[in-house]
RNA sequence: GCGGCUGUAGCUCAGUUGGUUAGAGCGCCAGGUUGUGGCCCUGGAGGCCGUGGGUUCAAGUCCCGUCAGCCGCCCCA
């Protein structure tokens, strides 16, 4: 073999793999049409943003001590000397475009979807991928804590309609410029003496990014955290009100979740709200989604003071998942109605005509091009799924008559004029389309 | 960035203690009489055994490097 895919990046293929079953581009069709059908249930309107930004823009939106900025972007200067970087994240983009565009012009709330590739830098493994995609909302303009409720229910019920059972939404505040300094005073306070019995990661962290020692997960990194002081308990007076708040819009509208104290989201915008959606069904990588509300970032974008709240959830753990439990998506028809098949060569001419008709009245059509015989272009047919096979050979053209035989359940077949064909399989195909959509 | 495992036809895999022209199933293409599918039977195409080096009379089989994949750590979706 002489090319392949880039290294963890993959190809989403026509038909289902054998082994990755979730390549397969009808669940990501299924699965993208599932998100964009809610985020226009809750008035939200797709944005598109280019796949790179002025690198710029990701030091300074998520923070130069995080994992993300400092070992997985995919940098490189293009011909004009600007260091670019493919997007690591959705939003801190549509951040720019909404202050670029002056958004907030349109509507002092303004509520976004996209459906975007993200490229890390990282190792593959189940689930970790360098290009993923992530369908996410970002909704800027409020603080009500009933927004952050919102979009967490826009996301749990994202996973409902695909059919995701048992997931987990885990809860946490992570304060603001007046609570988190005090926090971040009484954290290094608690593990300063206690650094010597820490990991080396842990001890960089403490002077890079302290909050993220509490998510370690090495044994004597939580021994030694153990009873250490916790964000939920200095919070501010403002950051508790609206964690509460919070809470109760989550209970009325019966979503459960649980509180997780060690919850620190991987960029440093992040402000209150965090959360974590995760399906154990999954390995190691077991995060399906993950937002927050980031009321400083359209500041340091360049904007005007503004809060904001978003999610991101990545498609191929969604679909792994699926894969995983053996829950599978319900999946457009991509069969043909009809396949012509046209038997010798004074047939083509008639048969291409009907084929070309029989698609602009959107009746979904196929033929043979490699001149078999009838029996291998039924054989055709039958794979693609056809329901029909439309027939003409040299005795039909002879009599203006083409056989229509049916090709699903039982076997039956009839001649009809071939002037009536178009109109005979328009309104046959009209009929089982209003019966499909009354299924749903 | 670190660690473990793996790398043979399009796919899933066999390939005995190293020994002649490398196999199977599925898929693909075609035939099973003249214009009727799904099943079945027969045949065909398709592999520099990931790649480079080494050991050996002899390497798909052993050793080393390298690339890629998988799984885990870190982190995240």
């Amino acid at each position: 073999m002489k090319y392949a895919a880039p290294p963890y990046m993959h190809d989403v293929l026509p038909f289902e793999p054998s082994k990755d079953k979730w390549l397969h581009s009808a669940k990501w069709r299924t699965l993208e049409r599932i998100f964009e059908d809610i985020c226009i249930s809750y008035g939200y309107k797709q944005i598109r943003t280019p796949v790179m930004e002025q690198t710029e823009l990701f030091l300074r939106s998520i923070g130069q001590g995080t994992d993300i900025v400092s070992k997985e972007m995919f940098t490189f200067t293009d011909r004009g000397g600007r260091s670019m970087t493919l997007r690591p994240e959705g939003t801190a983009p549509a951040i720019r475009a909404y202050v670029e565009h002056n958004l907030h012009t349109e509507n002092s709330l303004v509520k976004l979807y996209y459906i975007a590739s993200i490229y890390r830098y990282e190792r593959g493994q189940k689930g970790r991928f360098r290009e993923h995609q992530q369908t996410g909302v970002e909704a800027i303009g409020s603080k009500d804590p009933a927004l952050d409720a919102e979009i967490i229910t826009l996301a749990m019920g994202f996973y409902e309609c695909l059919g995701i059972p048992s997931t987990e939404l885990k809860l946490n505040s992570v304060g603001c410029p007046v609570c988190r300094p005090k926090y971040r005073e009484a954290l290094l306070e608690f593990a300063r003496p206690r650094l010597d019995k820490m990991s080396e990661d842990n001890r960089m962290r403490f002077d890079v990014n302290p909050l993220r020692m509490l998510d370690s997960k090495d044994e004597r990194d939580k021994r030694a955290l153990e009873g250490v002081p916790i964000f939920l308990d200095h919070l501010c007076a403002e950051c508790q009100e609206h964690f509460k708040a919070l809470k109760s819009y989550l209970d009325a509208l019966s979503v459960p979740y649980v509180l997780d104290t060690n919850l620190v989201r991987g960029f440093d915008y992040y402000t209150k709200t965090a959360f974590e959606i995760i399906c154990p069904a999954l390995g190691a990588q077991n995060a399906i989604g993950g937002g927050g509300r980031y009321d400083g970032l359209v500041e340091v974008i360049g904007g005007t003071p503004t809060p904001g709240i978003g999610f991101g959830i990545g498609t191929e753990r969604c679909l792994l998942a699926l894969d995983q439990l053996g829950i599978s998506l319900p999946m457009d028809d991509a069969s043909p109605m009809v396949f012509v098949a046209a038997l010798g060569d004074e047939t083509k001419l008639t048969a291409a005509k009907l084929v070309h008709e029989l698609r602009r009245s959107g009746v979904p059509t196929d033929t043979d091009y490699s001149q078999r015989r009838l029996k291998l272009q039924m054989r055709q047919s039958d794979k693609l799924g056809a329901k029909y096979m439309l027939i003409i050979g040299p005795e039909e053209i002879e009599r203006g008559e083409a056989v229509v035989k049916k090709m699903t359940g039982e076997k039956d077949q009839v001649n009809i004029p071939i002037s009536n064909v178009v109109q005979f399989f328009r309104e046959l195909y009209k009929s089982r389309g209003a019966s499909c959509q009354d299924d749903e």
